[in-house]
DNA sequence: AGGTGTGAATTAATTCACAGCA
DNA sequence: TGCTGTGAATTAATTCACACCT
């Protein structure tokens, strides 16, 4: 077990490894190799080996991995084995389609949903109501929010991080089309439907002209 | 200008400035610098500098950058100064979603949207009708769609990009948790919100303890 | 003078080969 | 024997310094 620095590719790609053994699970297999794994995830063997060996053994030499057992330390590292109380902010299309999605009650459990319109404000969602903008720094102290959601439009996101910010919030998963500036301590990831798709385009761009024979 | 290959992180980046340069403009802001550029984009001038370097030359020695120009060239690069035919497979919650998201049209021309199940088929859409998943190969090719947009399960993602290779599609955005396996000439993009959000839930697990002082 | 464009130096990430255990 | 875990070798990406042009 390295204690050097992971590389951000590392950890995309541990998703991805469990992804895998997700689908795995879904079949029923219970026992896999770094092999397998690397075959179903679209690297080497070597990655998934040294990928792991960033932050432990969880192999077994002559033998392999245990399906369960490598998705629970996965799960582990990724911090998903625990749900984390989120605040969404920004309740047009997207944050309404964001607040329903069964799915997000897996890793999250929402405790706030703010907008600045006074006409969305009192609505009733799914799991809870609407409040105005204003309560948003009192919600995440008292209600011990630990990671915001933006959805907000591009040119009011870098207000809302700042306020998420001093009012001491963790993390913050931005799904507006901006660059948010934060302190060290204060993450943020990108989920950026745009840009997948501008890395999409550029990609099939590029490959204009080009044949294939399966 | 080089003619080496460009690394994917460079592909990234370029998004990002498009966003800065987006961001400058609604600034009235119209003659920029690789220093600017880096400062809002939080990466170095330097890597700016070698970012464009890959593609073209264009600024001015000792001027720097036209707003408008580079965000016009950064566009064409991306592949996102065309409208691309787009078909979406996999009508729930959030391929529904996907299609009645205004932002959508900028950039795709929806001319298909597809389940399996026959409930939801014949359901109108803001931009069309949802139509049988077994129309999908016949609208790939006679309706010429370049794009698909997997928004099916995860079980279901590798069966629908598989349908969409062989119809000759040009490139997969793929919203469903599953790694795709296709050929090299049709490249996969996933726009997975729940990847952004576990490297967001590993980076702030890994931030416990740590203080930070403005 | 001033800021871009780029080859060279440095640093980081990936690949490899094999030691180490079950 | 077989497959993991990891230091060493290789390759790729980033950083830098400065030549070059306006």
């Amino acid at each position: 077990m390295a204690a050097e620095r992971v590389p951000d590719a590392t950890v995309s790609r541990l998703v991805t490894y469990l992804r895998v053994l997700e689908s795995l699970e879904r079949r029923g297999v219970v026992r896999t190799s770094s092999e397998q794994l690397a075959e179903e995830a679209q690297v080497t063997a070597f990655q998934v080996r040294k990928d792991l060996a960033y932050f432990g053994s969880y192999g077994t030499r002559g033998v392999g991995y245990s399906v369960p057992l490598l998705k629970r330390e996965l799960r582990n590292i990724l911090g998903l084995s625990r749900r984390w109380k989120l605040a969404i902010v920004g309740m047009g299309r997207l944050g309404q389609a964001l607040a329903d999605y069964p799915g997000l009650g897996e890793v999250f459990e929402p405790v706030g949903f703010f907008d600045v319109d006074p006409a969305k404000v009192g609505k009733r969602l799914s799991r809870g109501v609407i409040e105005p903008l204003a309560n948003l720094e009192r919600a995440v102290s008292e209600r011990g929010v630990e990671i915001g959601l933006i959805a907000v439009p591009a040119e009011a996101a870098q207000e809302v991080a700042d306020r998420l910010v001093r009012a001491g919030i963790k993390g913050i998963l931005n799904f507006a089309p901006a660059v948010l500036e934060t302190p060290p301590h204060v993450p943020v990831e990108n989920v950026d439907f745009l840009a997948g798709l501008a890395r999409l385009t550029y990609f099939v761009s590029r490959n204009v002209g080009e044949e294939w024979v399966g």
